[in-house]
DNA sequence: CTTGAACGATAACATATGTTATCAAGTTTT
DNA sequence: AAAACTTGATAACATATGTTATCGTTCAAG
């Protein structure tokens, strides 16, 4: 979580720093499964070549939720605090290099950062911003249509719809594979028309 | 957000009670509109009596997200922080008494509690369990059918279904009013079968 | 008391979406 | 190279859900 906001907060370098040694390198094959659903998060995880997604299970079939790409971290920061068991799963999509700081460590370097003049103020601006980020997200699913998310998908994120395989964006917008596909046959029936 | 935390962190109260003058106490008839989407929130609400909705709109149908009733308080707190336009409406559903504090005051009071020996932790799980309830919200709406999300809310908040009205109640579970009526007479049937 | 909202149930029909099956192309494994 | 798997498109059919319209009830405003 607050490695996201090295840019904001420049003071956090230091601690990023300190904790770099803490963290385990390590490769992985495509569908290696990071946090199962029902356990707790133990690690933090930051990506430095692949990719990865967020999603949870419903009799058999998943539902995807994020997608995570190179340089950027993700942990269950209210697993951590809550202590929680994890509601999401989470798992390789490519081959992937990963970094991971156990808990602990995690742990270790909120308390210390608590100790910085304006840690306050920052939790206040980091969870206002992620609950933004949630809140955004959730208003997309129930307001726009399924096709209108796909277009969004096109636009602000075409990474996504570039690397991942058409059954995760499917199951990220909300609807079966065949449905998705019915979608893109639409649009580009529609683009054609000059 | 903070007054939610008085039992659990009681150091609160007296900023509550230094704060409690600064409340507009204010009778507001049903459908009145606290706050309209794309407005900034400009104060912390909180219900003395009555219940209040969250929702936003979508070609000129609207989608309800949350339910509030008395003695909850609510605030778009990431509205306050990011200062960013509020992406959902809020109304009441029936007459309410509400105690209003004004963005100022809520400012200033957060300027003085991060004074707080332990405000860091405070914030951190504060913002942990918003977020555990917000993605809670958000794992329930894709994951579960209307119907079981119906008898969720039948089960663990029968207060809403008694007191809200159907439509609010079919918006806030994703489906026409015309579905839920379904849904509640398909579930009547299963039950007389005895 | 009467009138008109607001609320809720239901029917008939239209549309959106899921499911299953099949095919084809591309990749990986053996 | 052959086999197995992954990915994606498409058709046919089934189901879920939306839309519109109608009706009865309740409840508040005149």
């Amino acid at each position: 979580m607050f490695f996201h906001f090295r840019q904001k907060f420049p003071q956090l370098n230091a601690y990023w720093d300190k904790y770099l040694p803490f963290q385990k390198r390590q490769e992985v094959p495509a569908k290696t499964l990071l946090l199962a659903e029902g356990r707790r998060s133990q690690q933090y995880i930051f990506i430095e070549k692949g990719c990865l997604r967020a999603f949870l299970n419903k009799d058999g079939n998943d539902k995807t939720v994020q997608f995570f790409f190179e340089q950027e971290g993700l942990a269950s920061f209210e697993s951590f605090v809550n202590n929680t068991p994890s509601v999401i799963s989470i798992e390789t999509i490519e081959p992937s290099i990963l970094y991971m700081l156990p808990k602990k460590y995690v742990l270790q370097l909120v308390e210390e950062l608590s100790r910085e003049p304006n840690f306050a103020q920052m939790v206040l601006q980091m969870s206002a911003q992620r609950q933004a980020h949630y809140m955004n997200e959730f208003v997309s699913f129930i307001r726009d249509t399924p096709e209108q998310r796909y277009q969004n998908l096109l636009k602000k994120k075409p990474k996504i719809v570039q690397r991942v395989p058409q059954h995760y964006i499917a199951s990220y917008l909300g609807v079966s594979t065949v449905h998705l596909s019915r979608i893109k046959s639409k649009l580009a029936k529609g683009k054609s028309h000059f």
